[in-house]
RNA sequence: GGGCGAUUAACUCAGCGGUAGAGUGCUACCUUCACACGGUAGAAGUCAGAGGUUCGAAUCCUCUAUCGCCCACCA
């Protein structure tokens, strides 16, 4: 006995230790030679805005399960870590913390958020740019370091040595080099479009920043008087506020009741503005009043009506979402002011015909929830048209295959509809635009590096724009930017294309799409081949985590609470692919309970060799060495033992092997969650519930000797296999296990190891099925003790069979099934039991009785019969059913038929022997009656 | 307005054409020398509803209901 060893596993204990080893050993960095097969993956790299959150650790348990298992077959692994520097994130967080510090005594709450971001960005405005990056720069050391340690102690087998920052010098020359690249291909433009401007963050954001609201509001219906005095048209509208800026009131050319009001002029209400009416199809003549007012400055499809119909654009509403000098006597009140204003005038002079409750759909700005101003201004976009086309064959013809398939199309839908992106913002933390305007001519200049003169008019007075990317622009080119391309290095021809990107499916479109688009049009290349689209995880009540909402489960404060393993194996136990993970408490300590089992095995293994004499541990070390597949069943049969160790022997090996290869399928396929049962199930109850307790005599027996016995050489194996299988999932309590094995030779890691043990050779369907049959006794035995209140007991017991095989087995193990069921001793009968003793019918065609000297109650016996007899006959029923119907048989594949009849003759069988049981008992009954 | 997904034991969820499964919880018994974060045995489900395809449907098809998500330039 080893009084180190405790009973309760304590993950505390042995965690952070494995997780330091792993990063100072460096074991996760690919070995440098050309050694091939690869498998590469770069990180969807965790924005530096805060720490990491259960769906991080979902994300990045799923990508170490798959690093981990293609490592342990002998792939060359990279795993390239890293972080994205999350521009508009970044920049508002730094700006409340700045209105933290300025304001520290408000208490925390949704309000002091806002007060603080208000002070923050005044702040940010005093310091101005080059102090505000570099309070930026201050934030990213400080959480990128955060999040290093919490990757760290979660176990991702990462290759820090490869670590990327996207604003580190090398990659921002990546996003330079395709900047230009794109821009002097024409594939870049500048101009002044309607973008969704949100006015809290002082920003452009792209249509994908931008979330929509069902609230309810109001459509009103307004006059417009014609010029003339000859009466008005009535429009609809749900933001009377922007008839400021209208310059048009259209009307579909195909509605009678309008065309030929074509042509005539109408006086826009409140700024007594002469507007023409014109005819564009955009207009639905069924909704509304069939007419709409038209402000180009103000609405993308009033934009695009402008544009055919060359109105002049009137702003009306700036980018602090106030009212210009245009909007006359509402210039300088807010948007909301202004529309309240504007009505009261309407309905002053008696223009408002009438008011209707409307749902409408509000756009607004995603991270601040404030509602997004659709403006005219002047930004960079990227033309997406002819980008979409190869990234839509790429996932077409299968260069790039997305799980699970739904959101193949998903993705195509988009990809087909696909409109340009709005790449410039309006903040100050990000890689800034490589574009210099000159003062003296005005030329635009788009350069790899700073020019000292305008290219036209040689003049020096260069001004660099001053806004920065979207941080997805730098962030599309993660696979091969963080592979070291512009330049053609090593990392870059050997582990690129990825062979795997895993996400969620909130950034399909954000991300995934723009790699695709970009990694094409870059190196010719996909940028990954499988696109694994993940889960999101929810708390018990499937709510999103949020902040706001408090159920927010922290991934260390859950680690440290039940440890890393158990969190983890939660984590990939319920992430079945599609849908969302509702994720407790309860199911961690379930899976720690797990860990638990899993280390008092290990313990009752390791406890038992610690009584081992040296020469014989040496003995084991050997033989737990890695041995090459083949000589697998070789060392199996040819070790002496006694016939009971060598069917459990057989049938554990024969069971490891279904289960490798099931693992190995479900985790090719992604189905971590059925990967993750299959090992669960097979440790916790093949393992523990069977074979441990089968050969428990074997290996507790003391021993001088010094070679350990078959047994224990097999028991060593089962149990590093195991560990092996597991190990992807519970990397800590797998390693301090492996390590407390002996093993001869250097061993670094369970997991550098290759997993051989397994060979599909050891699948041995004979030995399961004599494995069934004896648990099969087993359980009866153990379920009529219990039926018989005999639990404490250790009562005889017979069978009887007229298969002599059946019987021979039997024998052949008795010592087991008697320890097994706790019985005292079996004896055999060749035949039938008599039915007054109401012996239990197995399927193997077996009975089985106790002998005991406590008189049974005839009501409980015959309870217990009626129950099974009704079991029986309606499985047996079913069966009937199902064998009398004729097209079954003529139909249905021979083998099912066959399976079928086997059973029935099982269950009938079994049917008959009951019956007969309660028609003893009856019979006795009567008698004693009479 | 389009699209997608869910609806299975008290709870959380697997299964997705051939005898209804797991974990938790529940009941009874057991502190037996790996483990009470344990063991043994057990109870528990007309697989949302209605049609259809099939020898056979929880599983495929259609419709309905409820819930959830995504996309969309209907003023």
């Amino acid at each position: 006995m080893q009084p180190e060893i405790p009973k309760v596993y304590s993950p505390e204990a042995i965690e952070p230790h494995w997780a330091r080893y792993w990063v100072e050993q460096q074991l996760y960095r690919p070995s440098d030679g050309a050694a091939i097969p690869r498998f590469s993956l770069s990180l969807p790299p965790p924005n530096i805005t805060g720490s990491l959150h259960m769906g991080h650790m979902l994300e990045h348990t799923e990508i170490d399960i798959v690093m981990r298992w293609h490592r342990m077959r002998g792939q060359n692994v990279l795993w390239l870590p890293g972080m994205d520097h999350a521009s508009i994130s970044t920049q508002m967080i730094v700006e409340r913390e700045l209105g933290r510090e300025a304001l520290p005594d408000l208490d925390p709450g949704p309000a002091a958020r806002r007060a603080w971001q208000r002070e923050g960005q005044r702040r940010r405005l005093e310091m101005g740019p080059e102090k505000f990056v570099e309070r930026c720069w201050q934030w990213k050391e400080q959480n990128g370091d955060t999040i290093r340690r919490q990757m760290e102690r979660l176990g991702a087998s990462v290759d820090w040595t490869r670590a990327r920052f996207t604003m580190d010098p090398a990659y921002s020359r990546a996003v330079i080099e395709v900047f230009v690249r794109l821009y002097q291909e024409g594939l870049i433009y500048r101009g002044q479009y309607i973008v969704n401007w949100c006015p809290r963050c002082g920003t452009a954001v792209s249509d994908l920043e931008v979330a929509h609201e069902d609230r309810p509001g109001h459509l009103w219906y307004i006059r417009y008087p014609f010029e003339d005095g000859s009466g008005h048209i009535v429009v609809a509208t749900t933001r009377p506020e922007t008839m400021l800026g209208d310059t048009a009131v259209a009307v579909n050319p195909s509605d009678n009741r309008y065309r030929k009001l074509i042509g005539r002029k109408l006086i826009l209400p409140l700024l007594k503005r002469v507007i023409p009416v014109i005819g564009d199809e955009f207009v639905d003549p069924n909704f509304g009043t069939g007419a709409v007012k038209v402000t180009p400055a103000h609405d993308p499809n009033d934009f695009a009506i402008g544009m055919r119909h060359n109105l002049p654009r009137i702003t009306v509403i700036d980018f602090e979402a106030h009212m210009t000098a245009e909007a006359g006597p509402y210039a300088g009140l807010s948007r909301e002011q202004a529309r309240e204003a504007a009505l009261r005038d309407l309905e002053a002079a008696g223009l408002v015909e009438k008011t209707e409750d409307y749902q409408l759909s509000v756009s607004i700005c995603e991270r601040c929830k404030t509602i997004v101003e659709p403006l005219l201004s002047m930004q960079w976009f990227l033309k997406m048209q002819p980008l979409a086309t190869p990234a839509i064959r790429a996932v077409e013809d299968g260069r790039i295959r997305i799980i699970p398939e739904s959101s193949n199309k998903v993705y195509l839908d988009w990809m087909y509809r696909i409109h340009d992106w709005c790449i410039s913002r309006q903040l100050w933390w990000g890689h800034r635009i490589p574009a210099w305007y000159c003062g003296a001519c005005g030329e635009v200049v788009v350069a790899r590096e700073a020019p000292s003169a305008c290219p036209k008019c040689q003049g020096s007075s260069l001004r660099q724009d001053p806004d920065v990317l979207d941080t997805w622009f730098s962030s599309g080119l993660w696979p091969f930017a963080a592979l070291g391309w512009p330049d053609q290095t090593e990392d870059l021809r050997r582990f690129y294309p990825n062979d795997l990107m895993i996400m969620g499916y909130d950034i399909l479109f954000f991300w995934a799409a723009r790699m695709i688009v970009l990694g094409l049009k870059f190196t010719g290349d996909v940028p990954f081949r499988e696109l694994y689209i993940h889960a999101l995880v929810r708390d018990a009540d499937r709510q999103k985590m949020s902040k706001t909402k408090g159920n927010v489960i922290d991934p260390i404060e859950i680690t440290e609470k039940y440890g890393t393993d158990a969190v983890r194996f939660a984590l990939a136990s319920s992430a079945a692919p599609g849908t969302d993970i509702a994720f407790s408490d309860d199911k961690v300590q379930s899976y720690r309970a797990f860990a638990n089992k899993i280390w008092n095995a290990g313990r009752f293994v390791l406890m038992n060799l610690g009584s081992l004499p040296e020469p014989a541990l040496r003995h084991l070390g050997t033989a737990l060495e890695p041995i090459p597949e083949l000589g697998f069943d070789a060392v199996l049969h040819s070790e002496p033992a006694s016939e009971a160790l060598r069917l459990a022997d057989r049938w554990i090996f024969s069971r490891l092997a279904d289960v490798t290869l099931e693992m190995n399928e479900a985790l090719a396929a992604y189905r971590f969650h059925e990967a993750a049962h299959t090992i669960y199930h097979f440790f916790w109850h093949e393992i523990c519930d069977w074979y441990l307790e089968w050969v428990k005599p074997e290996i507790t027996r003391p021993s001088e000797e010094p070679r350990v016995s078959p047994a224990w050489i097999n028991l060593a194996r089962v149990f590093e296999s195991a560990l092996h299988l597991l190990h992807p999932f519970m990397p800590f309590i797998t390693e301090e296990l492996w390590h407390q094995l002996p093993h001869t030779g250097e061993a670094r890691s369970i997991s550098l190891t290759r997993f051989a043990l397994a060979s599909p050779r050891a699948v041995d369907p004979v030995s399961e099925k004599q494995f069934e049959t004896i648990r099969e006794l087993v359980v009866a035995a153990r379920n009529l003790k219990a039926e018989m209140g005999l639990q404490k007991e250790k009562p005889s017991a017979q069978v009887g069979s007229d298969d002599l095989r059946i019987l021979e087995l039997f024998r052949a193990h008795q010592e087991t099934v008697l320890r097994l069921a706790g019985l005292e001793a079996l004896n055999f009968v060749r035949g039938r039991l008599p039915a007054d003793a109401a012996p239990v019918p197995l399927a193997s065609g077996c009975d089985l009785r106790l002998f005991y000297e406590r008189t049974v109650d005839p009501a409980a016996e015959r309870a217990r019969l009626e129950r099974d007899l009704a079991k029986i006959q309606q499985q047996l029923d079913q069966i009937e059913r199902q064998l009398s119907n004729g097209s079954f048989r003529s139909r249905a594949p021979q083998e099912v038929v066959a399976v079928a009849e086997r059973r029935r003759t099982e269950l009938a069988d079994q049917h008959h022997r009951l019956a007969e049981s309660l028609a003893k008992l009856d019979g006795a009954a009567e008698q004693t009656a009479s």
